[in-house]
DNA sequence: ATCGGCTCGCGCAA
DNA sequence: TGCGCGAAGCCGAT
């Protein structure tokens, strides 16, 4: 059989970590589960089975349950542990088989690729830079190929070389190729069936690691494909129809709530995008769901794909960070440690109620993602202290927390990422887009959402005797 | 209620 | 080299 990078040959989704000649002495075809987190429409799993049908081999794919992710709370490690569960019975209809362990991915997926004795492991693409860590150490430690199929994005990631600028630069080229990407994911079946079923189940294994659960399982997100699958449809029949008219609708939070389930890969974008498409809604609905779905969450995966300091300061853009510079010894009219910002102790009620819905519930609706970062920038010792601590917030709360678009969302809120300049120049943010609480008042009923936070975490109604 | 200006820089037309 | 226009704002003029 000729090597992985000829078969493979011009394939934008699947790239070459480690080239060579699939063995067919060997036993299976593995497939390292990694982000996409689901059995169906998973085109990682499709290559592997494509594989496993040229060199008649059952497909096992293993999970590496890592105890220490780096600033995950309980709160993650629930959902995912609890979606996880689904995925044995789930994959056995494909005939495919399955192997959990917990452990450090660069020793554990090698040694699971020996026991079994893989001939090709393929895997998914975490854009992340503890996915590219984990794959580049596996890939040194493994003698036989590995590839990465890029599972969660509706256009290949490999299209896009550079960094793109903004949104309006990325669109042009997204809706040029994506009908050509926007077709269903088969789910094929292995040709051989594999009855390995091994490692413990996942809510055991990770209640052996000593995680921080101050930060419990988030109340209103059960887990699971699904579940990904029952919202998607929920949505599609009651909310999407109005969806470019009350998406800024914080108080009755209008959106579609899939970030979960998408961050965890659990649900497919393409299934998400077409699900969309085909509905019987009018086009101006779509169309702004389909803009946040594709363009906007295409455009942040770029971005934490082609600059590598996309959690940091330093990865702002030059004219934002000047700006704020030029402001950093402006007097601040509020100013709080993070100590204060944690224990929703600011003058604000929205804000503090906003910070109360993100600890208790893991969750805020995206208008309130974007005055929560946008106060903080105004609040905050300097710019950095600023970005710091809202990736830190961000990344210790939020459900859907430590993704691409926590990253995209902290860099425009902070220093104007993805966005232009908006004069007039102001304290403190500069020339870096205000967005206060008029902004809030003109979209929403802002004491309608305090009130329903506050009885539900502050002060909720006692029973009656 | 609606509208223009504020301000920068990418990408395309020329 | 010039020019149009842009993640979801704000303020003041009409």
């Amino acid at each position: 059989m000729q090597s992985v990078s000829q078969w493979f040959d011009e394939e934008p989704r699947i790239s070459i970590l480690r080239d060579g000649q699939p063995q067919a002495d060997r036993d299976c075809l593995m497939v390292w589960i990694q982000r996409a987190q689901r059995a169906h429409a998973n085109p990682a799993i499709n290559t592997a089975i494509e594989l496993a049908r040229e060199l008649d081999l059952p497909v096992i794919a293993v999970f590496c349950l890592v105890p220490a992710f780096p600033s995950a709370t309980l709160r993650p490690y629930h959902f995912m542990a609890e979606g996880l569960q689904e995925l044995p019975d789930a994959l056995a209809t494909r005939k495919i088989g399955w192997h959990l362990e917990t452990g450090e991915p660069g020793k554990v997926i090698p040694s699971l690729a020996r026991k079994h004795r893989a001939s090709v492991l393929v895997t998914d693409l975490n854009p992340l830079r503890i996915g590219r860590q984990w794959r580049d150490r596996v890939a040194d430690r493994i003698d036989f190929p590995m590839l990465v199929v890029d599972s969660d994005t509706v256009v290949p990631s490999s299209l896009f070389t550079k960094e793109e600028y903004a949104a309006r630069t990325i669109r042009p080229k997204i809706q040029r190729v994506l009908n050509q990407h926007l077709v269903r994911i088969p789910d094929t079946h292995a040709p051989v069936a594999s009855d390995v079923r091994e490692g413990p189940e996942p809510l055991e294994a990770i209640a052996q690691f000593e995680l921080d659960t101050s930060v419990g399982p988030a109340p209103d997100f059960r887990s699971g494909e699904r579940e990904a699958r029952r919202r998607l449809h929920d949505f599609v029949v009651n909310r999407l129809g109005r969806y470019d008219q009350e998406r800024n609708r914080a108080d009755i939070d209008a959106g579609s709530q899939l970030s979960p389930y998408l961050h965890y890969g659990q649900i497919s974008p393409i299934e998400v995008a077409l699900a969309i498409t085909e509905s019987n809604v009018p086009a101006a609905a779509k169309d702004s769901f389909v803009d946040e779905l594709i363009i906007q969450r295409e455009l942040s995966i770029n971005f934490v794909l082609h600059n590598a300091d996309y959690d940091r300061y330093a990865g702002l853009p030059d004219w934002g960070r000047k700006s704020l510079a030029e402001h950093a010894g402006d007097p601040r009219e509020h100013e709080y440690t993070r100590g204060q910002l944690e224990a929703a102790g600011t003058h604000d009620d929205l804000w503090n109620m906003a910070m109360t819905q993100m600890i208790n519930e893991g969750w805020l609706p995206n208008r309130l993602r974007m005055y929560w970062g946008k106060q903080i920038a105004l609040w905050s010792a300097s710019p950095e202290t600023a970005f710091r601590n809202t990736v830190y917030l961000n990344d210790k709360y939020f459900l859907d927390g430590r993704d691409a678009n926590s990253y995209g969302n902290i860099g425009w809120c902070i220093g104007g990422r993805h966005d232009r300049p908006f004069g007039p120049e102001r304290p403190v943010t500069g020339l870096v887009r205000p967005m206060g609480m008029g902004a809030m008042k003109r979209t929403f009923d802002v004491n309608a959402y305090i009130t329903a936070i506050r009885e539900r975490w502050v002060s909720p109604r006692l029973p009656l005797e």
